[in-house]
RNA sequence: GGGCCAUUAGCUCAGCUGGUUAGAGCGCAUGCUUGAUAAGCAUGAGGUCCUUGGUUCGAUCCCAAGAUGGCCCA
């Protein structure tokens, strides 16, 4: 039996090392090094001349791991810093970290097993940084294996020396506006350890506490006050007193005033009990819905009138046992489901109550000590340890006839981690940015505008978050972090935070850095001349707070940009959406206290990452997702292609299923890429043909591939990603692998090597490969790069890294161009979706009107478009709809080429066609 | 409890200023190919457009309430 002859041989088949199995977790980290020996990043940072975009990183905190979240912050940032430094921008880009910071601190105490009360202050920070940079190198090296690029070689830090004299030097600017003033907050507060303890240091154990139901009694003119204002014409002389609920009566001294709830309703009832044979009346307001509270305290409550909430704000009571009043305000949070809607404020027993006062300009009273014994300002009280109080307290409201009830009731209350007292909410001085001073909260909101904040709704929550924001306290009681520089005066005892002194700081700071606020002497940062403003006084003591990590992270536009390549403002800030409260709002008022102006022209907020079901992740409940685990598993490339195909400015949902459908994409991606580069193995300089010399058909794929650059590439200037990927998907699938690349096969395969119409197939290919690596690079940079670096050399023209391409918007493709392959693209849809015959088994009829034309200039390549073996194009300028009509085709099939047509002329060889004799003869059969 | 955001096929997303047989890719099923082969092509099945009301001749799209989830507060 006669084996046909095989032509496999003597056809160009496809030809590259670009392997199919792209074996992500394995090649990545060796293309990492090698960006970084060649520098890659920096080389076309020098060589660029364009203008400079400036991409300002927001610090992570240098404490722990790297999961998801962080790898879309970082990715996204390094897809939009790659794509400028393609587009030739002086893009440089600046990672930076921040290293203070209560976690970090709790963690060194915890890994060392520290007791903050009596470990050196120095010898604590020296072990603080060293464990803030272990968590910086971890973190960076995470960073670079997803592939990012930047001066991770430089990064700004908060915990270096010029960082920290920048931090001063800001305080010293404000404290020269009047910006700054100290004054009281309510913390919470161990008064076994006598320190601030912050929110993480709080645990909750249940306690036992007195309850306490306490009269706030009325004067006679109070008390006629509250009638009219109950519109109730009382002709009795029953007492009237309005009635609070508390479990810290210790609190009492404090108190200024009593909170109601706006939208509910309060009443005025008649209260009767009987003691013995005498019947006691009183009036008693409270509100309606708490009746049932008080009944069981009284043989009978009649409600006499009621009035809305808002009625009674700005009445008088009397103070239960001390000589003065309280105040009647409103307040939101009062809630009616315990109590009795009425509730006793003090506003430096508890932030609620702050605030309250604030807004309503009420005293902060702070009778009690760091060890939680009342002061002098206690009055009677004085000395007394604050739950020892509580008694005496309650035994006087008993004796004075104010106490209603009193039980004991067990709840939930804070305590301190690590003596596990319960604590108390102490009002402490602090140092606060007045937003007031100067304007500043409305400055800051007047510049929202001049901002571009995307997506548009983020302008509104800043502004909210503008107007709604307390004064801004900046201090904390604690070790690691920048000293503030503030120094009291050892006669009147006024805290001093004086621009001399704060500037001095700065430069010694800025030249030791921050430790020797710990072992200077004071003296070292007193001007000659200075002395105390109250008191004259020439003698001082330093002061030992330092300052939020939220102002020293605020402060990171000041210390790094503004220098060569880095403008100041930047032009972008991309964060997730929870910066709003956190990074964009500090960066703002900083700059509008010190600048004048916003520190960013555009905002970019993103959602989170949540899991495959929609909710948060977290390490407790076991969906958490680390960096590098994933990276293993899919390849940072997947994950980049991930970043790039969901719509990140909500939430985005991450799991397998997705993650393969991903990973899919990815190899059909990297599939075409591999296809055009094993088409062009062959290819030379030399060989390769330029654009107007191109076939036709290869002339309108590339005015196609230009079509799709425009759009992706506006798509990337608007932050699309998502619009990028679809975009290149479509272009990838629909245009390249189902119908162009397809089409192209039997060019590229069964004509002579170096027949023109074949160099310029390759040639075509050529020039959309680049493109699609140029357009690529940003998201899936390693593949673009392995596939760079499988291209011939020669055709490299000198660009070591994929990174040297340039990304320039096109030539704008002419309409007729787009028309007509859109139109071969519908003709060779029409050809596939037949059933039965197979392309080459075909002979197509094309009946065209308006566009003969355009399909008659097209010759041959027009039936090469369509697949089929033979065509016949009719023009009949009746017909509006181009039509197609399939038949066999007439001839037999060419065993080398596979297209049906009449033999060939070689008798030797009667199972080819006469096309592929004659290149048969040309060449040798392998 | 409050402010803001999200909710369209199993998954990721389109759907412009209200009128579409509501689309694409992946997945799935079936078939073809074996000269992109741990690939390629074709065909097909999948949707109470979160729910309920309202506005309108007509609502996935506008309005209101609610559900679920997220961020930030309280």
């Amino acid at each position: 039996m006669n084996t046909p002859p095989d032509y496999r041989s003597t056809l160009n088949l496809p030809q590259t090392d670009f392997p199919m199995r792209a074996d992500l977790a394995k090649r990545e980290p060796a293309r990492v090094a090698w960006w970084a020996e060649q520098s890659v990043y920096e080389r076309r940072l020098e060589r660029n001349t364009g203008p400079i975009w400036t991409l300002h990183d927001g610090p992570p905190y240098a404490n722990g791991d790297l999961h998801m979240g962080h790898f879309l912050n970082r990715v996204l940032k390094d897809v939009f810093v790659k794509l400028h430094l393609l587009q030739g921008y002086r893009a440089k880009f600046v990672p930076g970290w921040d290293m203070h910071g209560l976690p970090i601190e709790m963690e060194t105490l915890r890994h060392l097993k520290l007791d903050f009360r009596t470990v050196d202050p120095i010898a604590l920070r020296e072990q603080c940084r060293a464990r803030a940079i272990h968590w910086l190198d971890v973190q960076r090296e995470t960073m670079l294996r997803m592939g990012v690029l930047g001066d991770y070689a430089h990064p700004y830090r908060s915990i270096d020396a010029n960082f920290e004299g920048t931090i001063v030097d800001t305080l010293a600017t404000l404290a020269q506006e009047r910006q700054l003033y100290k004054g009281l907050r309510p913390t919470l507060w161990c008064t076994h350890d006598e320190t601030a303890l912050a929110e993480a240091e709080i645990e909750y154990h249940d306690k036992k506490s007195p309850s306490i139901y306490v009269r706030f009694r009325t004067t006679t003119q109070q008390r006629q006050d509250f009638l009219t204002r109950f519109g109730h014409a009382e002709a009795s002389l029953d007492p009237l007193s309005l009635v609070i609920w508390t479990t810290t009566p210790w609190t009492l001294p404090a108190n200024v005033a009593i909170a109601l709830q706006p939208n509910a309703t309060y009443s005025l009832f008649r209260a009767t009990s009987t003691h013995g044979d005498a019947r006691k009346s009183e009036l008693i307001i409270i509100a309606q819905a708490l009746a049932a509270q008080i009944a069981p305290f009284f043989d009978e409550v009649t409600e006499l009138a009621s009035v809305p909430g808002t009625t009674l704000v700005e009445a008088h009571t009397r103070h239960p046992f001390l000589d003065r009043d309280a105040l009647v305000v409103e307040a939101d949070y009062v809630e009616l489901d315990t109590g009795t809607g009425l509730v006793h404020t003090a506003p430096g027993h508890g932030v609620d109550d702050f605030r309250t006062g604030q807004r309503c300009g009420l005293p902060t009273l702070m009778p009690i000590d760091n060890q939680g014994r009342f002061t002098t300002e206690g009055g009677k009280y004085a000395n007394l340890f604050v739950f020892d109080a509580n008694a005496v307290i309650i035994e006087d409201l008993r004796a004075n006839g104010t106490l209603l009830n009193l039980t004991e009731y067990t709840h939930s209350y804070p305590h301190c981690w690590r003596c596990k007292n319960p604590v108390i909410y102490r009002a402490t001085a602090q140092w606060f940015i007045s937003m007031d001073a100067n304007r500043l909260r409305q400055r800051t909101l007047d510049q929202l505008p001049q901002v571009t904040w995307m997506p548009s709704w983020g302008e509104g929550r800043m502004a909210q978050m503008i107007e709604n924001h307390p004064e801004w306290c900046i201090s904390r009681q604690r070790t690691w972090g920048t000293p503030i520089p503030a120094v009291q005066c050892q006669g009147c005892q006024s805290s001093i935070l004086s621009p001399d002194i704060a500037r001095i700081a700065a430069d010694r700071f800025r030249e030791h850095g921050a430790n020797v606020w710990f072992t200077d002497d004071v003296s070292v940062y007193i001007p000659a001349d200075f002395s105390c403003n109250t008191c004259k006084g020439t003698s001082f003591r330093k002061e030992h707070a330092i300052v939020d990590i939220w102002f020293e992270s605020g402060v990171t536009h000041l210390a790094v940009l503004g220098k060569p390549d880095l403008h100041w403002p930047a032009d972008l800030y991309l964060e997730g959406s929870d910066q709003y409260r956190g990074w964009f709002r500090s960066s703002l008022v900083t700059a509008l206290a010190t600048r004048g102006t916003p520190p960013y022209r555009r905002v970019l907020s993103t959602g989170w990452v949540v899991d495959a079901h929609g909710r948060a992740m977290h390490k407790s409940a076991g969906n958490y997702i680390g960096a590098r685990d994933a990276m293993q598993k899919y390849g940072a490339d997947v994950l980049r292609l991930w970043v790039t195909s969901v719509e990140y400015t909500a939430d985005v949902r991450l799991g397998d299923t997705l993650l393969d459908n991903v990973a899919h994409v990815y190899r059909n991606l990297r599939n075409r890429l591999r296809f055009l580069l094993a088409a062009l193995s062959d290819l030379t300089p030399a060989t390769l043909v330029a654009p107007p010399s191109l076939e036709p058909l290869d002339l309108l794929a590339v005015a196609a591939v230009h079509d799709v650059q425009r759009r992706v590439l506006t798509s990337y200037q608007n932050f699309q990603l998502h619009d990028v990927y679809l975009a290149l998907l479509a272009f990838d699938g629909e245009d390249l692998s189902r119908f162009y690349l397809d089409a192209l096969k039997d060019r590229l395969y069964s004509s002579a090597k170096h027949a023109p119409r074949r160099r310029s197939a390759q040639s075509a290919c050529y020039y959309i490969l680049k493109t699609l690596l140029a357009l690529l690079a940003p998201i899936l940079s390693f593949t673009a790069e392995e596939a760079w670096q499988h291209l011939p050399e020669v055709l490299r023209a000198g660009k070591t890294s994929v990174f040297e391409l340039e990304l320039q918007p096109p030539p704008a493709a002419a309409e007729d161009e787009l028309r007509v392959w859109t139109l071969l693209k519908q003709l060779r849809t029409a050809v596939s979706a037949n059933e039965g015959m197979r392309d080459f088994e075909l002979r197509a009829t094309v009946r065209v009107g308006a566009d003969y034309e355009a399909l008659h200039a097209l010759g041959d390549n027009l039936r090469e478009a369509l697949i089929v073996s033979q065509l016949e194009l009719i023009h009949d300028a009746a017909i509006e709809e181009t039509s197609l009509t399939l038949e066999p085709a007439q001839g037999q099939k060419c065993a080398r080429c596979w297209k049906t047509l009449p033999p060939g002329p070689n008798p030797s060889t009667p199972d080819i066609c006469a096309p592929c004799t004659t290149i048969l003869a040309e060449q040798p059969t392998g």
